[in-house]
DNA sequence: GCATTTAGAGTATGATCATACTCCAACTTG
DNA sequence: CAAGTTGGAGTATGATCATACTCTAAATGC
């Protein structure tokens, strides 16, 4: 039965919204149009009247994982103390962050995967990258917005040591990781 | 028809290793036990009397591929000049090394994905680890075996940084990813 | 307010998924 | 050399995959 303009834009919107959460916990190939979806409270026969393809949802949950990833990094610099950069990494390395894969950090999720993906995928991830690289720039102060090279080091370094305390089994281990990391340099 | 002892262990083998690069390459999720035998140069009729299940072939692939990182590194290190650490980096960091997932660094192409798999698997990942720790350490030099926590630092900035400079479509993004990377701290 | 459009449900498609059989030639064991 | 064992081929299973239909009630456009 059809469903008012704003309505069908909200289901939309959901779609998107629960498709970013899902891939983000179970990768790309991890979850089916089906159960996207039933998760999104509807049926799959609604899926292709929304979305041109699975890779076009791909695209379009990806850019918008990232683009609430930055909103994050925002709220938490701008309730920074005098060391924004330290606060941004105390939380970016916190347990809590480590155990919500799907809200969490989009390049720690499903960067690895995005080489098997198309270029809006891969272009989603340039403009996101690019976007962080200036937000730690700036948050580290001392070079003003001078040294990107120690920006990109920086998110290099958190994105890994994320991942890697994930992966592990060892408890003690994945807090070694984070423990280690929480450092400016 | 049935083979010799000899031949169905070399058969099995070359299954765990044409796993280890495929699963790599395409991601556990991203090929299927027929595609892996065929891969191998045989039918999926032959797979279940080798392997208990396919979760078994990820484990023992992962163990298998991570172990063969671990000796390309020692080959790195073995013809290292007198900054082993430099030369570990530069090849790390090499752009050979980001084209070929394949046949790459384990951490890099499978570590986000191992949460969402089994104990044993994790359990991989926790010895690989601790032993890149440890060569990083002793290759750091300086404070010898003392500062783990510097090589853990290094080791997630490596990682990031190839799986970043992976899932970029901008190369000149990915080539400036991977030059602001290789420095030592 | 009637004709037209459409969002979503329901269902069908053929491909591929992991797993599980049967069958048999050739190996191993006695 | 005979009997027993087994690795691989071939094939079958039922589930799930992405995609594509039909149908219908309700929203929109005139």
């Amino acid at each position: 039965m059809r469903m008012s303009r704003e309505d069908a834009a909200r289901n939309r919107s959901r779609v998107v919204k629960t498709a970013s959460e899902l891939f983000r916990k179970e990768g790309y190939d991890g979850i089916g149009i089906a159960a996207l979806m039933k998760a999104s409270g509807m049926t799959n026969g609604a899926f292709y009247k929304q979305f041109e393809s699975k890779d076009a949802l791909i695209a379009e949950a990806t850019a918008h994982a990232l683009a609430e990833n930055g909103r994050a990094w925002d709220k938490v610099l701008a309730k920074a103390g005098d060391d924004p950069l330290g606060d941004l990494m105390t939380w970016y390395l916190s347990d809590l962050h480590r155990d919500r894969r799907d809200l969490g950090c989009t390049f720690a999720a499903l960067a690895a995967e995005a080489p098997r993906h198309g270029a809006d995928v891969r272009q989603a991830f340039d403009g996101a990258l690019r976007q962080a690289f200036a937000k730690l720039s700036a948050a580290g102060g001392e070079g003003e917005d001078a040294d990107q090279a120690r920006a990109i080091r920086q998110l290099s370094r958190l994105v890994g040591a994320l991942i890697l305390a994930r992966a592990v089994g060892d408890p003690d281990l994945a807090e070694d990781i984070l423990a280690a990391n929480r450092t400016p340099e």
